[in-house]
Formats: structure tokens, sequence, C-alpha cells
DNA sequence: ATGAAAGCGCTAACAA
DNA sequence: TTGTTAGCGCTTTCAT
């Protein structure tokens, strides 16, 4: 059994060699040039080093640069399509700086917020990114505490920098699409249009109300409260509020604008009841997408929120070194009806 | 800027306790009891250690035990339900027994698969878990260099345990579903079930294939080469696969068993441009699940690969520390039309 | 152009 | 019951 050999380190290398473990290290780890070792010895000690499968034990050199190449994520889950598109974004700039990717999960619950970003920064992690956390500024404190650099995605933090998506713009984008598009309807009822889903407490609906607000106004004059039904998130709880609103109209709406996915799923388990020709005076509006939205029976217009550009900008803000705490937002793509979108890892299965 | 101020180590919290660097080390990291500290010291350094905002550096502890309390998995994409439900799965067990999970993707890129395998092994992880490997032995070969425990998941390694979706199982079961409950039409051609979709190259598609035609062959006495179209995963070739099936049989065949997510978008492309009747003597199944699945206009069956037995079973083997290379079969969930599949997650969004 | 040696923060013998 | 010490593998002055 040789598999069970120990990995080879520096001494091992240097023994080999006839070098010293500095000369070693400096061939190994770039700096050669730098310290003035001659270019054959550096070359003799790569060759070896790579007959001996020789790799860095990257906790050694963590603990001695006192930085260990790490990158941290926490988000709230995988299973998701925003955020699993938002770690593949962030590894993949993470890979462009030779940097290693550590992505944690935290179900939403403060405690394992909290209990997460510790783990992280033990690790060591030279920057964090957070996004979906419910408590920001507890999380900022721990990371200031620990000089951990950490920038906030999608939900802006008060005492780091944030990139978010301008959710403003984006329910504008999409309410204007479904007062412009929809069908003027005899019942001044059923021919409004109506935002259902999310919790105004939440920072990204009340922002995407607000937009919805604003434009129905500027559209058609007024609006009225009961044009508003955010319910939560729950696709149950869109389901009954869905059909109460349809039973209450005698029909749907004129527009609908639904705030989620999840509410979304929700109307679809309701809209499976109905007939086809129900959709033919009805214009859909979803903030937020989903490929499957482009097979759906009637159209949709789905909201994207372009997760690598949220990425991207926040990298790019590390990057320039910048220290102060910015609010950076990223506008949000309208996506037409029955477009399958092909994204950066489009091609990927 | 009190901001600024390094973390506490355990020589701090030393010096502030009056107790030897040593017994801070077993106060604070559980050993105290094993190691005959009294009680009250411990409690006291433990109380120092909160006060000062302690908290270990597992980099340092890493390389000291030589081994770091990470865990690390590789997937292709994290953007995609499947996956993303892994890493959900691969994490919460992972949490479950105090590691920190590391994930990474590596975009079905063989050289990227070894970088990646041998930052994780450089990083010190106690072992790994390697999904979607396009070349599964290359990177066992490293890992039993480094000595790293390693497992495949739904993707068989011959030098290293696996845990398998069974394939031919579930394949099994959509397939008789589907020539269960499929029409009798006049027509001999369009009265069969088609197969569609995925690489017979493959692993998993080679035994779904000789399911379907194990299954068709014993319900309907024979099955015809041309009820076979393993045309790729690419949904853009699955469009025109189907159309031309379809354009071919004059309508959608009684039976119709879509071997992938990516085909079934494909067909999706395809199936939105003809009128609901079209359904109405077709039986679809798809072998994969996506929830937008029970919103479509016409019933799918789903066939729903168990990532959280695959990952659970996964756990188990390292637990039971066994050692042989065994191959452990995890068998599928056949879902329903309409149904909306609640799992572990599913109250998050 | 290269080597010697200290030390990153922690744990685990071994002493006491 | 607790302290002393060596060393995990690496980087980095400081010498030479």
């Amino acid at each position: 059994m040789t598999g069970s050999r120990q990995k080879p380190t520096i001494y091992d290398i240097a023994k080999l060699s006839g070098a010293s473990p500095s000369t070693v290290s400096a061939a190994l780890n770039g700096t050669w040039k730098a310290r003035r070792i001659g270019e054959k010895t550096a070359k003799k000690i790569q060759k070896i080093a790579t007959q001996q499968g020789y790799s860095a034990n990257l906790q050694a050199r963590g603990l001695r640069k006192a930085r260990s190449g790490l990158v941290g994520m926490i988000l709230p889950v995988h299973d998701n399509r925003f955020f699993s598109s938002m770690s593949q974004s962030f590894e993949a700039h993470a890979r462009d700086r030779g940097l290693c990717p550590v992505i944690a999960s935290t179900l939403r619950d403060p405690q394992e917020e909290i209990r997460t970003v510790e783990t992280l920064i033990s690790y060591a992690v030279d920057s964090l990114f957070i996004t979906g956390a419910t408590n920001p500024d507890a999380l900022s404190e721990i990371c200031i505490a620990a000089n951990v650099p950490h920038i906030y995605i999608d939900l802006p933090g008060k005492l780091a920098p944030s990139v978010v998506s301008d959710n403003h713009l984006g329910a504008e984008l999409l309410s204007r699409k479904i007062l412009q598009t929809m069908p003027k309807l005899d019942d001044p009822l059923r021919g409004r249009a109506y935002f259902i889903g999310g919790d105004t407490d939440d920072y990204a609906s009340a922002r995407r109300v607000e937009a919805f607000r604003k434009t129905v106004t500027h559209e058609s004059g007024d609006i009225s409260g009961d044009q508003i039904i955010a319910c939560g998130y729950a696709p149950g709880q869109a389901t009954r509020e869905v059909k109460a609103l349809c039973d209450r109209l005698g029909g749907l709406p004129a527009g609908l604008f639904v705030n989620s996915l999840t509410a979304f799923e929700g109307a679809l388990s309701y809209f499976v009841t109905l007939p086809p020709q129900a959709f033919d005076d009805c214009v859909i509006g979803c903030y937020d997408y989903d490929p499957f939205g482009a097979f759906l029976q009637f159209p949709v217009h789905m909201v994207r929120q372009n997760s690598d550009k949220l990425i991207a900008r926040a990298y790019e803000y590390f990057d320039a070194g910048t220290t102060k705490a910015d609010l950076i937002m990223v506008e949000p793509d309208l996506i037409p009806p029955r477009t399958i979108y092909k994204g950066r890892f489009a091609e990927l299965g």
C-alpha cells in the first residue's frame, strides 16, 4: 500500500533537492524571482515537487500569512434559483481571483447566521458576502470586531457596503408593462391591476409596492387599497388570495403583478383549475424569474434579478479597495413572455 | 477605532485568567473534562473567553490536528435543481456532524475537477463527496495519494464507494406507469411509447434505456429501435426531435418518456405550439423533477431523484467507517402529475 | 543567491 | 489538577 504515504512537505522537497526549506518555499509559491533565487535552482525544485506530487498545505500558509485565501458567502438556501445562480457567480468570480469560495446556507435562522459567520471567520476568510440576512447589523458587528471586510447583497446593511437590486425600478418596469398591455374591461373592478404576494415589512417588497402604487396612480389617476394584497410569500396563502380575488371580481383581473416565484406557484395552483380562455383578457407579471414560466399556457412577463451583476459589483467594490459604506444599485431585467433566458451557465445541465 | 483590534488567542485568555495556554485550550475546546481541569477553572476561562469575543483559529487547529473540520463536495453546477438540493442536504448533514461544508462547482470541466479536488485537499478536507465527475478514476487517484476518504454520488467510481440513484428502477416505474395509463390508439405507430433525450454513453441514461426497453418488451411483446431517441440533453435538439417524431406520427404518441429536465424543456418549447386537446391521448413522463411540471396544461408523471437520501447514505457510509468500495443504490420517487412536492426545505423561499 | 531560525495559534505528550 | 514544551507546514526577516 503506497497509498497511505503522507503528503510531502517543503522539507521533503528540500532534502531531495539539496536546497533549504525557505528556498523551496520561494521556488514553489512564486516569490522566487523577488527573492533572487537562481532560475535553474527554482526550476529544479519545481520539477522535483511535481514528481513528488507536492501541493502546499493551505492551512499552514493561511496560518502564517493570517489570510486563508477563502472567501465566504452566506445565503438563506441553496435550493432556490436566485440564490443558486448567485452561488454560481460568486464562485466563478472567486476563481478568477485565485480564491476558494465557501458558501453556507443559514435557513433564514438568525442564530444560524451568527454561528455561520463566526465559523467562517474562524477559518479566516478574507472577506464575506452576505445575502438574505435577517439581522445584518448583528453580523456586521461580528465582522467588524474580527476585522473582516464584508458586503451585503440584495439586502442593504447599515454598517457595511451593499449591492442591491433596484426593486423600485424593476417593479416600475413590470407595473408599466402590465398597465400598458392589459385590456380595457367594462367592469371597473376587473379592469384594474392587482399586486399580490410579499410582505411590506420586507425591504424589497416595500420598494416594489411603492413602485406599483406610483405607477398605477400615474397611469390611472388613483389606486385603491384593495389592489394591493401583500399576503406573504407562502404559496398556499397566495392560492387562497388569488382565488378570493377572482371570486370577488367574477374572473381574473385585467392585470396581475405577482410578487415572487413562491406566490406565483401558489397562484398557478389556482390557475390550473381555470379554462385556457380565462387568461385571454388578463396580463400577468411576476417579479422573479423561472424559465418554466415560458412554458405556461398563458404569457407571463417576468423580472429577472441579475444575480451575476450583483456579485460582480460586490467583487469590484472589494477590488477597488474603497472603504466607505456605499449602496450600489443594480438594475434588474424585464423578460418578455415565452423567453427562455440563456445565462452565463445556460449550456450546462 | 476599537474595531481594528486583533482577535484574541488562547495566550491572551491565558494571561487574563492566570491559567496556562494548554489549560485554556482544553477549557475552550471541550476536552477539559478528559484533561481533568477543575470545573471552576474551566468555567472561569470560558467566561473570560466569551467576554473577549474569543473564537478558535480553525486553521491553526486544523494544522495541528491534521484535519480541518472541512468536508468538500464537488458538483457540476450550483444552478440546477438537483444539484442545489444536494448542496442543501450535504450542508445540513455536515452541520449535524459539526463540520464545515465547502461546495465547489466544476462546470463539467475535467481540468477544473482536478484543480478543485487538489485545492480542497490542500485545505485538508476530512472527506470529499464527488458528483457529476467526468473522470472519477483520475480524481480517486489524487484522493488516494493524499489519503482523503471520498465517495461518489449519483455516478459510480471504480476506486471508491458510490451512492447512486437506481436509474433502472426509476425508469422501470416510469415506463410501467406510462404504458399502463396510455390510451390504446388505432394507429400502431402512434400507439407506442417513445423514449427521448439523453446519451446512451452516459451511465444513468444507459440504465434508463435498458429499463424502458425491458418494460416495453414485457408489456407489449416487442420494441422497435426507433422508439428510442437518445438525442442528448440539449433542449434545442429535443425540440427538433420531438417535432420530427410528431410530424412522422401525425400527432403526439400515446406515451412519451422524456429523459431529463433539459430535454423536457426542449419538448415543451414544441408543446406550447400545440392546442390543448393535442394532449388528450398522450401520457407524458419525465425522468427528473421540477415543481413547475405541476402547472402545465397537461399532466406529467415525474421521477424525483432523492438527493437527500443519496447524501444521507453517503454520510452514513463514512460514519460506519467501512472501507471497501461499495455500490449503494437509492430508489427514486415516482411523483404523480400535479403534485407539488414538499421537500425538507420546502417552506423556505 | 541562499540558508537559519522564529513564529503564526493551536494541541498533545510529558512533567510536576 | 495544571504547566511546559515541541511541533503541525509554511513564510519571512535577517544573515551570510
